[in-house]
DNA sequence: ATAATAGTGTCTGTAAGACATTATCAA
DNA sequence: TTGATAATGTCTTACAGACACTATTAT
C-alpha cells in the first residue's frame, strides 16, 4: 500500500544588491512555518500545470509577480524528514533577475537577503540555497549566466562586479574584458555612456538579442 | 481538489563497452510498456525509502544487482504527458559502473546499448539519456568522473580511451597524461604492467583510496 | 591641475598541443 | 630485426595575469 507523497516546487530566485549575491524570500502565508520567510514555493497543480517548469513559472508569478529572464531546474530535494507534513518531493528551480525588477514588482512579503547572511530557514531551504549558490559559482566561471542579473543595460565595470559577486572573488580586469569579448554576447550601445562620478564615463552595453534567451559558454573558463 | 501524482525513480546507468559509451537497459516486467527495454526504474516507497537517493540505490539493486561506485542525481522529469498513467514525477539518477561488474552480476533482462545507437524507448527515456550524456560530457572535461568507469585497475591508454568515449572526441596523449598527473587521483601500482600485444607493456594504475568516493576537479579542463 | 575610474597596450610566465625520440615488448 | 604501442622530452604557440599607460570626466 502506497502512502501519498507531497509534490511541490520551490524557487531559488537570486539577484544582486549592493554588489552582493542575494536570495529572494517570501513570507509564508500558510502552515507549516506560517509567517516565516522561506523560498517561494507551492504545490504542483496536476490539473493546470503541464510540467514542472510550468508549475515553477506559475508559482513564481503568484509569489513574486515576476517572470525572470533566466529559469532552470536546480535539483530535486526529496525525503521523509524535510517537511513535517510527510514524505515530500520538491523540484527546485533556479532563477535570476535584476534587482530593479523585484523593487518595481511591489509584491508584499518579499525579503532580499545576502546569501552569506542567511539565518536558519524552514525546511531544508538553507541547503537548497547552498546548492543554488554552488551552481551559479560554477556556471559563472564559463558562461554568460551572470548577465541575466544585470538588467537591460549595464557597463563592463558593473558586469564585472556582478561576476565577482557570483564567483565570490575578484577578477583581473583585462582578462575579464577579453573573455567578455570572446563570449560575444554583448553589444555596445552606440553613444550611450554612464557617468558615475568624477571620472571617465563607462560605455553602456546590452545583451545581443539572440542571447537574451540562450546561454553562451566559454571553451576555457574566466 | 488535488489529483494524485505518480512519484518514481529512474536510473541512467552508463558503462563502457568496446570503447563506446553505453547505457544499461532493463526489460520492463509490468505495464505500461511491459517487456520493452527501458531505464531501470520504479516507484518511490515512502515507507521504506528515507530519501530519493535511498530509493535509487534500492531500485538499482533490485533491477541490476549492482551498487555502482558513482551515483548522483541527474535531473527530474515531471509532467502530464510523459507517462500514460497520469501526471508523473521521475527523479532521475545517473550512475557509472565498470562493464565487468554488469557481466558478473548475471542479472537477467539487462541490455547494454551504445548511447548513439538507441532506438525509440518508452516514456521520455531517450531525452533522459541525452541529458545524462550531456552531463558526463561536461563533467569529463574537468574531473575524474570517467575513472569510475574504469574498474579497479587500468592503464593510462585504457583510461584515455574511456575519457575519449565520454567526451566523444580524441585527446592529445601528452596533455591527457599531464592532466591526470595534475588531478592526482591515480596511483601507480608498483611492478604491475599489462602486456597487451607485441609492444611495450603499460603501467597499471588504480584510484587512490581517498578518491574512490570523491570526485576531483581540475582548475582548467582537459 | 587633480583625483578618480574607464579602457587599452604590452610583457611575461604558464600551460596546451604538436612532434619527435626513446623504451619495451612479441614475433 | 621489425613492428607495434608505451612513455617521455622538447618546441611552439596561445592565453591569462600583471603592469603601465592613456582617456575622460567632476571638482
Amino acid at each position: 500500500m502506497m502512502q501519498s507523497i507531497i509534490a511541490t516546487i520551490d524557487v531559488v530566485l537570486l539577484t544582486i544588491q549592493d554588489d552582493r549575491l542575494c536570495v529572494v524570500l517570501s513570507k509564508r502565508d500558510k502552515e507549516p512555518y506560517a509567517n516565516l520567510d522561506a523560498l517561494p514555493g507551492g504545490y504542483i497543480h496536476a490539473e493546470e500545470d503541464r510540467d514542472s517548469l510550468d508549475a515553477a513559472v506559475r508559482i513564481l508569478q503568484q509569489k513574486t509577480s515576476l517572470i525572470p529572464p533566466y529559469l532552470e531546474q536546480l535539483r530535486t530535494f526529496a525525503g521523509a524528514s524535510r517537511d513535517p507534513r510527510g514524505w515530500s518531493i520538491s523540484v527546485v528551480y533556479f532563477a535570476l533577475v535584476n534587482n530593479d525588477l523585484i523593487i518595481s514588482s511591489q509584491q508584499p512579503g518579499l525579503t532580499i537577503c545576502p546569501v552569506d547572511e542567511l539565518r536558519r530557514l524552514p525546511f531544508d531551504h538553507n541547503e537548497i540555497i547552498e546548492t543554488a549558490v554552488d551552481r551559479i559559482r560554477n556556471k559563472s566561471q564559463y558562461s554568460s549566466l551572470p548577465c541575466y542579473l544585470a538588467g537591460e543595460t549595464f557597463t563592463l565595470p558593473r558586469l564585472q562586479k556582478i561576476y565577482e559577486a557570483c564567483l565570490g572573488e575578484g577578477l583581473n580586469k583585462v582578462s575579464f574584458r577579453r573573455k567578455m569579448d570572446e563570449l560575444g554576447v554583448l553589444e555596445e550601445i552606440p553613444g550611450q555612456t554612464e557617468s558615475g562620478g568624477a571620472h571617465r564615463p563607462a560605455q553602456v552595453y546590452g545583451l545581443k538579442s539572440e542571447f537574451k534567451n540562450q546561454l553562451k559558454l566559454l571553451e576555457r573558463g574566466l
